[in-house]
RNA sequence: GCCGGCGUGGUGAAAUUGGUAGACACGUCAGACUCAAAAUCUGAUGGAUGAAUAAUCCGUAUCGGUUCGAUUCCGAUCGCCGGUACCA
């Protein structure tokens, strides 16, 4: 026999009635308004508690399996939290600007605001229908007028303060997306998003300095309880780095270049030196010898896409280009190459290349014959291969004999007072190209003036509306969709009241998602983005939740931002997220041929001796975990699960699938268990006699224990744990005749956070007429969480030999006694010499022979 | 290449200031209920040898080390996942 289609649904059985109980109680919380909150001053400080999750950008396809994972996580904690007399904000809201609906647009003519605020609808009614504890009046879309409004605001203070700036170098252009990209949107030299080649490309472009905060964004990274990798990950993408800038003359000429060098120890040992194709110099350093040549690399070069560029590159190219730079360690002239593997946008476009000690500089040196001089010692000869380890300075003067930290510290004073360098930082930061040449986006509040310059649009004339268009095809030209609307484009300068210019880039899905954090906590406000009083009943947000895929980007952007409201005053916590974990991705199963090929799973036959194979070839195949694909038919609809199990079930399996930091693949047989274990509960309370008198001080314990666990394991997230203990309280209770209503009361509110809908109605039946949700949580008796006994183990070497159940607490001398009168143990002391006796209290005891 | 993280039964996973490996759940097997099946309830279930609920051995990617004792600490190797890509 075979099974069609691997992991089919399985339509459960034995039904508790999850639809009629569900819907009963979203729409009682909905009716009493029962998540609202108002900044209560009453409350102390350390009550109130802001609880985020990364807003969704609402696409097409509506909710994935991965979004109610972390919705779900932190809708336990706020209840859980509710419970213990907290005030808590928890809000959502949707990142509604965007490339998807504007591609819509283009291929149907409908506006995106129409594709958008339907995709809205339906992503509003899927996670309502999981029965989150939103605060649902706080809601805000990024993509309407009285948010990005404030948007708009945010960009004319950063404007104003010097932060934004209008820049001609050449950018990260995609050209499927036909706009431009910051760094971070370029993945291995591809858009991040549609996987196109990036190219170079000289196009204006809004720029905001976030190099300037680089530091402050580097350094703070040490207050916040994030995960260390992404920590790291920040680190390594802000790229600091101490170092020289050295000065070097050029051979005949006035002007000097100067280079950028982490290894200021080895300029004894610096024979050449490169400049980028890009440099400004080039055309003035080039001779009339060499400009031929030059001329054809140049040309060269600027065929190359960047992934040319750097890696397949691994062949090293240049030209030298006539001129020479005079070494100021030593007064030697070197010649100057022009060469791509030397960056334009980092450092100062040039370097110092010491072949004997760098690898690429030893790989072009060996390619053009340039002369190598080892100047640490090596262990191997510098002609065979670059040395790169630390070492003593030989043929370095002055240097001789000192190590390289040393070296670097003696170099750097030694061309500071002679005026020939300085003690300089260089990061990998790049300033953050903003500017979009898309339509649905927020359009950039700046106006053009012939005589003022560029000016931003007034606060007061705020939102600055996203106009209709004719057409949202961008023009690929460097210009956005706004640019053909003249009666947009032309305006009055706000200054000279003169013919001005409208600026026609769009920002990027970005900006939005920068600081709507901030408007959750006053969304309706329209004097101010937040009035300060909120800001500070409610900032800095206390956990936040969200994919791994936002460790750089947003994350970094959002901090950024924030800095900048922080020194204007707009804000009062220089971080906007104290703490933050990155939910696991829930993966799925796949079946892969020998070949490492993936069938879809609806091609599979599941063989009764749980092998796989194809259906059409019969070839066996072995089940591998994969990404939910379309291609592969392993996506997840939380609509069909919730219709056919409910959203309890949904909300527990995703928590008992394993830890919510890891990763994990969805089984729908694994969703189930967990059906099982709510219809148990139901059955539990619904067709056994409920008894007032007083429990069994063994049923109590089991209780006291699960509170203490629940209690623990849900503060501190560890979710699928706390479940375990709940089946293990349910298995318990299931021994039992009768339900003891205080037993059964007790455990329904330690249920509560986790499947809401089921405790509400089952602490409905239990005859309580108010909401669970702000029902006091359990306390504890630590007297009754642990045994009277325990069982300890008698190890002879290390090994168990034998185990007894003992009073807690017994004394080691009888522990030892006990275990050396253990007929099992004395089996293995015959005849062996006792060399050591272990005794660990309530634990083991170890006896060691020889 | 470099930087992180991870590797535990047939499956998802528990357990780490070093102290009974495999809680809980899925699956499988058996029993109860039933005319029967499903559902439900109860029990068994890491592997090997074994009639065995006896006993012994093996077992937390691999190899080695520290220790009375290692899933946990250290070193090396392999595999998978994520980040990054000539950053001077």
């Amino acid at each position: 026999m075979t099974l069609s289609g691997v992991d089919a649904m399985i339509a459960p059985m034995s039904k508790y009635p999850f639809n009629e109980i569900e819907k009963k109680w979203q729409a009682y919380w909905e009716e009493s308004q029962s998540f609202a909150v108002t900044e209560d001053e009453s409350i102390p400080q350390e009550k109130r508690i802001y609880v985020l999750d990364m807003f969704p950008y609402p696409s097409g396809s509506g909710l994935h399996v991965g979004h109610p994972e972390g919705y779900t996580a932190t809708d336990i904690y706020c209840r859980y939290l509710r419970m213990n007399g907290y005030n808590v904000l928890h809000p959502m809201g949707f990142d509604s600007f965007g490339l998807p609906a504007e591609n819509y647009a283009i291929q149907t003519g409908t506006h995106p605001k129409i594709t958008t605020e339907r995709n809205i609808e339906n992503f509003r009614r899927q996670i309502k229908s999981l029965g989150f504890s939103y605060d649902w009046s706080r809601e805000v879309s990024t993509h309407e007028s009285s948010y990005y409004r404030w948007t708009q605001w945010i960009f004319i203070q950063l404007f104003n303060k010097g932060l934004a700036y209008e820049s001609n170098t050449p950018i990260n252009w995609c050209d499927t997306c036909k706009t431009g990209l910051a760094n971070e949107e370029v993945k291995e030299g591809r858009c991040e998003r549609c996987g196109t080649l990036v190219v170079r490309r000289n196009i204006r472009q809004w720029v905001l300095k976030i190099t300037e905060y680089a530091d402050r964004l580097l350094e703070d990274l040490d207050s916040l309880a994030w995960p260390e990798s992404v920590k790291l990950m920040q680190k390594n993408w802000i790229g600091r780095s101490e170092g020289a800038s050295v000065l070097f003359r050029i051979d005949g000429m006035e002007e000097s270049l100067e280079v950028f060098t982490t290894r200021a120890d080895t300029l004894f040992g610096a024979t050449y030196m490169v400049i980028s194709p890009e440099h400004p110099l080039v055309s003035a350093l080039t001779t009339a010898d060499n400009r031929g040549a030059v001329e054809a690399y140049l040309d060269e070069v600027a065929h190359k896409s960047d992934l040319e560029r750097t890696d397949l590159a691994k062949e090293k190219t240049g030209v030298f280009s006539g001129s020479w730079a005079i070494n100021p360690v030593n007064g030697e002239k070197i010649p100057i190459w022009i060469a791509d593997y030397v960056l334009i946008s980092y450092g100062s476009g040039a370097i110092m290349a010491v072949p004997a000690h760098d690898e690429r500089d030893w790989e072009f040196a060996k390619k053009f014959g340039l002369p190598i001089v080892e100047v640490l010692k090596s262990e191997v000869s510098v002609q065979e291969a670059a040395w790169v380890e630390d070492g003593v300075h030989v043929n370095s003067g002055f240097l001789d004999g000192l190590n390289k930290d040393d070296a670097i510290e003696a170099m750097i004073a030694w061309l500071e007072s002679r005026g020939l360098g300085r003690r300089a930082v260089n990061y990998k930061l790049r300033d953050w190209i903003f500017s979009r040449q898309r339509y649905w986006g927020e359009p950039i509040p700046l106006v053009h003036c012939p005589s003022c310059g560029t000016v931003p649009v007034p606060e007061s004339e705020l939102p600055l509306l996203l106009p209709e268009v004719q057409s949202y095809e961008p023009s690929g030209t460097g210009e956005s969709p706004l640019a053909t609307i003249d009666s947009w484009v032309n305006t009055t300068c706000p200054v000279c009241s003169g013919p001005a210019k409208r600026e026609t880039n769009t920002m990027p899905q970005w900006a939005g998602s920068c600081w709507y954090y901030l408007r959750y906590l006053d969304p309706h406000n329209n004097t101010e983005f937040v009035s300060s009083q909120k800001e500070r009943y409610w900032m800095p947000v206390d956990l936040y939740v969200g994919g791994a895929e936002h460790a750089v980007l947003h994350l970094l952007y959002a901090r950024f931002w924030h800095k900048v409201l922080y020194d204007l005053g707009k804000v009062s916590t220089s971080e906007p997220f104290t703490r933050l974990i990155n939910q696991g991705m829930i993966t799925s199963y796949a079946f892969q041929r020998k070949d490492k090929s993936l069938v879809p799973t609806d091609m599979v036959d599941e063989l009764e001796d749980g092998r796989f194979i194809e259906r059409q070839s019969g070839e066996a195949l072995e089940r591998v975990i994969a990404k939910m694909s379309k291609s592969l038919k392993n996506v997840i609809n939380p609509d069909q699960i919730i219709a056919e199990y409910g959203a309890d079930s949904m909300r527990m399996y995703e928590m008992f699938m394993g830890p919510l930091e890891v990763s994990k693949p969805w089984s729908t047989a694994g969703l189930v268990g967990v059906y099982r274990f709510l219809d148990r509960i139901w059955r539990l309370y619904t067709e056994r006699t409920i008894v007032d008198e007083e429990p069994s001080q063994a049923l109590l314990k089991s209780l006291h224990k699960t509170i203490k666990k629940v209690s623990e394991d849900t503060k501190s997230l560890n979710f699928n744990t706390a479940i375990a203990q709940m089946m293990i309280m349910v298995n318990e209770l299931y021994k039992e005749e009768s339900l003891n209503r205080r037993i059964g009361e007790t455990f329904i509110l330690l249920l509560a956070p986790y499947v809401p809908h089921l405790s509400e109605e089952l602490w409905q039946r239990l005859g309580h007429t108010k909401s669970l949700i702000n029902a006091p949580w359990p306390l504890w008796d630590e007297r009754l969480t642990v045994d009277n006994t325990v069982t300890i183990v008698f190890q002879v070497n290390g090994k168990v030999r034998s185990k007894a159940e003992v009073a807690m607490g017994l004394a080691d001398e009888q522990a030892l006694a006990m275990a050396k009168a253990d007929e099992k143990v004395a089996k293995w002391l015959e005849g062996k010499s006792v060399v050591r006796e272990i005794v660990v209290a309530d634990k083991l005891v170890n006896i060691v022979v020889r």
